[in-house]
DNA sequence: TGCCCGATTAACT
DNA sequence: GTTAATCGGGCAA
């Protein structure tokens, strides 16, 4: 079985934890599979939601290393991210989709569709597929709630521009497993 | 207090 | 390609 990812991990720079975060598998609850999906966001991006400072929607961003910011998006969906850096850094890697391997049942059940490519395609897929809501505010990556395990093997990491923002569009800060059928857009071609 | 708009998604045309 | 859904954060007044 892989190593749990820890504190040491997470204690970096979003631009070095995101890439190494794709291949490595994300459990909650039972539920989850390979991260194929995400993206870096550090206080010095104007596309950020640390970057004009605290406020308690992204207090937990200013906070320790290894835990999670949920936040609500367009007023609809949970967005899931890893707190990663020295505390008070107020970085985080926002969890953009999944490879689903471990419990498609109740992962289907919560998205209401079977369609297996689009049960976490996309972080607000992602967070209602596995149940993630506002309550996992602040609750730190590891067992019970979560389990993060490091990858077996290095994985080909494609990289471009983030998604759905509208400032600083053009840093190549999204990062995604090559050719993944499970990823919420596809990479531009290399 | 009021207004605008978003780290999105699904259902349209 | 376009748009509604839906609501809290952030900023202007």
């Amino acid at each position: 079985m892989p190593r749990l990812l820890h504190r040491r991990f997470f204690a970096r720079s979003v631009h070095a934890v995101a890439p190494d975060l794709i291949g490595a598998t994300l459990l909650y609850r039972g539920a989850g599979g390979t991260i194929v999906e995400v993206e870096a966001y550090d206080q010095t991006d104007p596309a950020a939601h640390s970057y004009r400072g605290r406020t308690p929607r992204n207090a937990v961003m200013f906070g320790p290393p290894g835990h999670a910011y949920v936040y609500r998006s367009y007023g609809i969906h949970w967005c899931l991210n890893l707190v990663c850096e020295p505390a008070g850094s107020a970085g985080a890697v926002l969890i953009r989709a999944l490879q689903p391997t471990t419990g498609l049942p109740a992962m289907r059940r919560r998205r209401g569709t079977r369609e297996e490519r689009l049960l976490c395609a996309g972080p607000g897929r992602l967070c209602q597929a596995l149940g993630i809501t506002g309550d996992d505010d602040g609750r730190a990556f590891e067992p019970p709630w979560f389990e993060l395990r490091a990858r077996t093997t290095v994985p080909e990491v494609a990289v471009g521009p983030r998604i759905g923002i509208s400032v600083a569009v053009e840093q190549p800060w999204r990062y995604g497993l090559k050719g993944s059928r499970f990823l919420s857009k596809p990479f531009a071609a290399a």
